[in-house]
DNA sequence: TTATAATGGTTAACTATATCAACTGTTGCA
DNA sequence: TGCAACAGTTGATATAGTTAACCATTATAA
């Protein structure tokens, strides 16, 4: 019943008033706007996003997302067949198929990020930049808690 | 091109490398456990936590969560099947139905809350009290830029 | 070496959840 | 009065998730 554990117990509190409003809302922000102009929804987004950053097989992004292999089988195959990804056999385990972002895919992916960012900032200049800092270390934070710990989960 | 805009711009960074694992990692939890003990998907338990936060009606939900009225009012429709929640109607405003929880309703938000808040109280031991200070402190500060101002939006 | 288990990926059948468009009933306003 | 706006539902459709069954390949181990 220390201090640490008050704190923790209002952090959850905070997480709930605070974080599901907020990525509810970027997630519409990216259903307008990018399904919009690229006829994507948020689910492709964000499995061509992850794809970007180096999830580059369906087991990878299934353990990533945290749900099925065969959901995310069908979701790449709708990204192959818009020309946005592309699926190559790897010759050291032809089990795998690599994944990777075409130039369309890449630009798209772009010009995404570069809208949202645009907004994003926009929303973020209402804040000092010692709230800024003070984010960025405790997103870091929160994220370290997190994440799967040696030996464990 | 002040430090303030580029605090922003990793904020923006940071936001897309831990706020959407932490969410599916939530989401992955309470599809999980939830779904496992009470027969209630991550959605329904969301419309369900935001009927107790006080959004009492199909257009209010609809409006937090951002997406149509139409797929909200489907998904009140199983809550009310479940016997989780009423609808009543509003005699002040006869097209208005207000959405409340049923006793089941608010046993089984509280015995998830309890089973999630376990959880993420475990991770969030791990960080020391001064980092659980600044990340509610963030929280709150993100939600507020995110928040629609006065005047617009 | 050879049977068996584990892995990577797809498909089928099903359910849940989102869209838009069309509709009912009620309220507000000019 | 008459019409626009609002609250909510329903129908048709698409996307996303589940589990189970399956194929091909790779790893393990008797």
């Amino acid at each position: 019943m220390g201090t640490k554990a008050e704190l923790a117990s209002q952090t959850i509190d905070i997480f709930w008033s605070t974080f599901p409003a907020l990525w509810h809302k970027v997630r519409a922000y990216v259903r307008e706007e990018a399904a919009e102009q690229f006829d994507i929804t948020p689910g492709q987004f964000h499995t061509l996003r992850r794809i970007h950053s180096g999830k580059n097989s369906v087991s990878q992004l299934a353990d990533a997302k945290h749900i099925s292999r065969a959901a995310i089988s069908r979701s790449v195959e709708v990204l192959v067949s818009k020309g946005w990804v592309t699926r190559t056999p790897n010759p050291a385990d032809r089990r795998n198929l690599v994944l990777e972002l075409t130039a369309e895919g890449k630009d798209l992916l772009r010009a995404v990020f570069h809208n949202i960012g645009t907004w994003m900032e926009g929303q973020l200049l209402g804040l000092e930049a010692a709230e800024l800092e003070n984010i960025n270390q405790s997103l870091l934070n929160l994220k370290k808690a997190f994440e799967p710990q040696t030996g464990e989960e």
